[in-house]
DNA sequence: CATCGTGAATAAATCGATGTTGTAGAAAGG
DNA sequence: CCTTTCTACAACATCGATTTATTCACGATG
């Protein structure tokens, strides 16, 4: 391993020039472009590259940042994960990957490890979330610029960044009810998920603006469950239900993708065409909507953008601390967008 | 910050002695048990966590591995990297994800990057990888372990991890054919990736065994590209391509689910109804396939077994390395499964 | 002539933990 | 009684880089 010592030997200089010179310090400027050239060259001839643990022994700094993921099975990950690491690597920070699996002792454990590698910032995914929100205490305490993906929160110490999902429920109802749909059943989220309700709320409210009469009998509501998959299992058996009591549909306005997908497995089965009988639209636009066979109709949520706008916040946020700005926290809500596609038609 | 040094003050020891009983050293063995307890007591109470730059840059260790993807958006990659970090996390060891997008100088910059952090092991999933594969020569001199999940190799450097293509290839034709199935289409992967002339092989021995005549007519290939999803796109077209040839099959054999949701898709479009009138299987079982409609038959890779087998063989090499062991790569094929599903169905 | 400023470079302290070596005293052995 | 061994602890060097303080030379200033 060459060190800056070897460097300095190479080069006829001490090493305390080498480093002010390597990193263009600020005493950089004292020194003669020729001293320069010469050292530089000695690096590059012995290939020397500084040794990070000794770099950030001094500096305090890890240039890295913690990415605390609560079920990376959900599809509604991935393109988050993207947009997090596209960002991170235009700024040369390097992410470490964690995964909650939806338990709090590994939250906890987790969260002890990245502060102990002195993450310079957190970015936690809260998809699918049913831990005790009590973990917010923990998070604040470690003091380090934070931003949680996909849970609205009103603390000033962490920042957030969901989809409007009110404007996101509303949109899906108005869609539908644009194509001429009337009968409509709907699947709710589960109440313990904090994106169930606004979505409700801009349903209800979309409704009331087309005097639209929900019929309660059309609605149901998902179970909770820790695992991202039952949300299609149980879209399935909901629809199933639906389709029991025979009062009639002409649409289904899912909760999200997947509980979507069960609908249409389970409409399908039923002998219900998708979308000639029966129209169904999601919430996400996960990937796998756009294979979908009907492709499927859904109120996207901008996912690489807000892993993206995370990792902007946080960025801001370690800038902050650094020239020991006050920081406070953001709270970011971004506009979901109607994807139309073939799984809802207009009723003839 | 608490430093091993507040904790030899508050407990009233040297701070050696601190680091020797709170790390176990051999040289523990002397040290009374009240002396331990006494430390121990003052480092819970000051809350002291070592400082890990400061040890690793001592212990020349960083308890982490870099995970190097080749493109996250691909479904094949997640199941993979839960059995990487399910499997880190037993052992302590942190990921460092990085997301290479199918560039090569992406690739560059990652391996730097991580090899500056000298993380101690390296594990790429080199899904859907046309690079040249002189990046070998790159990984071969970084000379830590190194395992490859998804390409084969024979290097005796770098350890590979790979599905066993022909024999998957031969269970799915025999699924096909053992339905009765006998004028089958199949869309072959790009030549140029890896997995494509071994399931090939395996289709083709297969044929032979049953007796069976490939038609020729019936063939396709997918072109080559960067993108994962163009593999949907690609088989839509190659289906749509096959039906207007007017050569009639019962069944089709996908390179991948990729490829086979695209040809269901085109399938349906055209008016051909799966599986009632043609049969389709896929390879790979990405979380959508038991999700689709109609759920798809297809050959399983057991993905989170194949991201805790890496991980088994470097952390292997990262302790053959401490010990001076001489250690050698490891070639593991992993046996695929056949997952029948809604999209077969047997011949009437 | 003393002082000051500044360009050019460096010695030495520092970051926090680890491990080697050293130094006692006590117990055991010859 | 002296030597060896063992117990119990600490001083100090080390890992590799950064940074503060300092030196030194030289021209400018008052």
């Amino acid at each position: 391993m060459v060190t800056i010592r070897d460097v300095a030997k190479e080069s006829g200089f001490s090493s305390t020039t080498v480093s002010i010179v390597l990193n263009n310090a600020p005493l950089a400027r004292y020194i003669p472009a020729v001293t320069k050239k010469r050292i530089e060259r000695a690096a590059q001839k012995l290939g020397y590259r500084p040794n990070q643990f000794a770099r950030s022994l001094r500096s305090k700094r890890s240039h890295t940042v913690g990415v605390m993921v609560f079920d990376m099975t959900d599809p509604f990950c991935t393109l988050i994960l993207r947009g997090i690491e596209n960002t991170l690597y235009q700024s040369s920070y390097l992410p470490i990957l964690t995964d909650v699996h939806n338990e709090r002792s590994r939250f906890e454990r987790y969260l002890e490890m990245l502060l102990d590698r002195r993450i310079e910032a957190l970015i936690v995914v809260a998809n699918w979330l049913f831990l005790d929100i009590n973990l917010l205490g923990d998070l604040e305490k470690s003091s380090i610029p934070t931003a949680m993906i996909g849970c609205e929160l009103k603390t000033d110490s962490i920042s957030s960044i969901i989809v409007d999902n009110e404007v996101g429920g509303h949109m899906a109802l108005e869609h539908l009810h644009s194509l001429g749909h009337r009968k409509i059943a709907i699947i709710r989220g589960p109440k313990a998920l904090t994106d169930s309700s606004p979505r409700w709320r801009g349903i209800r409210s979309c409704a009331k603006e087309c005097g639209l009469k929900l019929d309660t009998r059309l609605i149901m509501e998902l179970p909770e469950s820790r695992d991202p998959m039952s949300s299609f299992e149980s879209g399935h058996k909901l629809t199933e239900e639906l389709i029991r009591r025979k009062r009639p549909f002409t649409a289904l306005l899912a909760f999200d993708d997947m509980s979507a997908f069960g609908a249409i497995r389970a409409l399908n089965k039923a002998g219900v065409r998708v979308p000639e009988e029966c129209s169904v639209i999601g919430f996400d636009d996960v990937a796998t909507s756009a294979l979908y066979t009907p492709s499927l109709t859904t109120v996207r949520q901008p996912m690489e953008a807000m892993g993206a706008s995370a990792v902007a916040i946080v960025l801001d946020g370690i800038n902050g601390v650094l020239e020991k700005r006050e920081i406070s926290a953001t709270h970011r809500k971004v506009a979901p967008e109607l994807v139309a596609r073939e799984s809802t038609r207009s009723l003839v």
